[in-house]
DNA sequence: TTGAAAGCGCTAACAA
DNA sequence: TTGTTAGCGCTTTCAA
């Protein structure tokens, strides 16, 4: 149905065979600039586009790559995508996707049924499922190329990217701590999550920084769901010494928290500072917007999808970045403590 | 880099031609039932999967679907390409996704030289697209199939799916009607999208049924935003006659209408109903929740999907069914009108 | 009902 | 540096 054009068409047009064609369609050395402008002023007359199909079948190339995905986060995934849609576009990869559901029994066989059913050329991997060893032996074993993103274990001979989710949630206990904020509640994300831990760790580092003793009673353990937001705000704010702030691992759980406190008649920010993770639409659609962290998503797509191209080429990709950085995004939730200070703290706040 | 095992390897083993095991491979006619016994038989001892760049190769087909979206809910985005996949992968076909903006002044361009680079069996359209006539007459004169969703204008040869969007605004409408509230304000979608007609005819209608009239005062033009949901709260709740329920026609700006309510200290349900379209997360996470319309995305994927296909396999799609219909779903956003009831009813309230 | 051969559009191997 | 030929895995003639 498509354009009927072919490279023969365009090899007599230009008066060359087709394998010169051939050649300067592929940037391949060994043409004369001559040629070369002859080739391409035909293939631009006639408006050529060579067939993705027949190229692949020859080279057993596909030129598409894999998204596959467990994620609940719909504003994530989109955005992602974008990233990875525009990086193939312009290497000449198509996207493929997969949603699945990683706490199915039959994850593993729905992939390798779908791994061979359709062709691809790489495999995009996304949280949680970046961790998921079967998955990535599977992935191995067919010795197909493929990338993680955020990965808490980055060793591997394959390309990951990530954000710096420990110095994000570093940096927004700092911002805290800055408020005036000591006695600050953090809501852990689901355990299969990597991105849970290092949110974490941050959280306890700045703390530490600041000379404040993490209290476990403030530590609670969240599922990355409203509901499970709901659950430790309302187990946080029915403790006899409460927080004055709380950091949850996402937005989905701070949306919890906030709906929770206004239940219990706390005023945000007056009386309780609210901060999430990830910069999703509802932390702009609640009131008060959420303050927040934002993860350059789309430009980890775009990253990963680069890393993997280039893997695929069998070009170096170790010399691209990994890690990018993360911003907060400060919003209404979060203001000045007023209460009056509980605890010494060892260091000046800045 | 994908198995090895070509369409030979069947036919060796079944001790057949490789023909055969084609014709079998396409359920077509002609094969003795022995025969295919073998062959499937042969197919299932070697794992064999047909290689669909051979095969779209020599049939001219790609076994691609191509969304083509142009929209910012993502949980709407999300949800049908999942529907679209289910429907593909059971029908062989993936799907290939390309967002754009449909504001852009070179979208025409963007999407001309994509379908002209990467070649597809069909194409999906979701709103606005399915409205574009840029587009529409873009495939048509490539001769690409196609399948709109929740298309305005439905009248086409070509298959288009949708929901009742006027019956579930009417129904959203009534239950507020029921809940004793007259004076309800509307907040209207962006010009651009069919639906924000649709569901403003079947608030009208609604109105209407019940002797009320509506009130121009009420009916206010939002774009699906949520900085436009607040902007027509603000309009609507400074005015000396206020409405006791908005109906925003989607999430969004429901919950921009949630906020200013706040803002303002209108207690909501209390004193103020809201309802919102789509039963997006945010509807969810906000506090109140708000009441609102639940569309059959998934659904209309599939359906969209398998409509396309039967176009592209020149079968039959007249007879699936086309509207779907959508759900109301209660939340506490809406509750009975405590307000003296300034107007008389025409017929009694249900 | 079955099979042999040709060829979809492109690129790898070889030849000129 | 350029061109010729074969063939990727499959389906479509056409013949048996």
């Amino acid at each position: 149905m498509n354009s009927k054009i072919t490279i023969r068409d365009v090899a007599s047009l230009a008066n060359v065979s087709v394998k010169t064609v051939s050649r300067v369609l592929n940037n391949e050395p060994n043409v004369r600039i001559a040629m070369q402008e002859r080739v391409n002023a035909a293939v631009k007359e006639l408006n050529f586009k060579p067939n993705p199909q027949a190229r692949g079948l020859r080279g057993n190339k596909s030129f598409i790559l894999t998204l596959i995905y467990s994620n609940p986060n719909p504003d994530y995934i989109l955005e992602v995508q974008k990233g990875i849609l525009d990086q193939g576009h312009e290497d000449g990869y198509n996207l493929q996707i997969l949603p699945c559901d990683h706490t199915s029994e039959n994850l593993i066989e729905m992939v390798t049924s779908f791994l061979e059913g359709s062709p691809q050329d790489g495999v995009i991997l996304t949280l949680p499922l970046s961790d998921n060893q079967q998955i990535i032996e599977l992935l191995e074993s067919k010795n197909i190329p493929y990338t993680r993103i955020s990965p808490l274990n980055s060793e591997s001979n394959s390309p990951f990217v990530g954000s710096d989710d420990q110095k994000a949630a570093y940096d927004m206990t700092r911002h805290l701590i800055s408020l005036g904020h000591t006695d600050i509640a953090f809501i852990k994300g689901h355990p299969d999550h990597s991105d849970t831990h290092k949110r974490l760790l941050g959280y306890k580092q700045a703390l530490n920084e600041y000379g404040i003793n993490a209290n476990e009673q403030f530590i609670k353990q969240g599922y990355f769901t409203f509901e499970s937001g709901e659950y430790c705000a309302r187990q946080l704010l029915s403790q006899p010494i409460k927080p004055t702030a709380i950091f949850a691992s996402n937005d989905c759980m701070a949306a919890g928290v906030l709906k929770v406190s206004k239940q219990l008649n706390i005023s945000v920010p007056a009386m309780l500072t609210i901060a999430g993770y990830d910069d999703t639409s509802v932390s702009q659609q609640v009131w008060p917007a959420i303050t927040t962290v934002k993860q350059p998503i789309y430009q980890l797509g775009k990253l990963a999808t680069k890393k993997l191209i280039n893997k695929i080429k069998s070009l170096d990709y170790e010399k691209l970045p990994s890690i990018l950085e993360c911003d907060l995004v400060l919003r209404e939730s979060a203001s000045p403590c007023s209460a009056i200070p509980r605890r010494i703290l060892a260091h000046e706040v800045i």
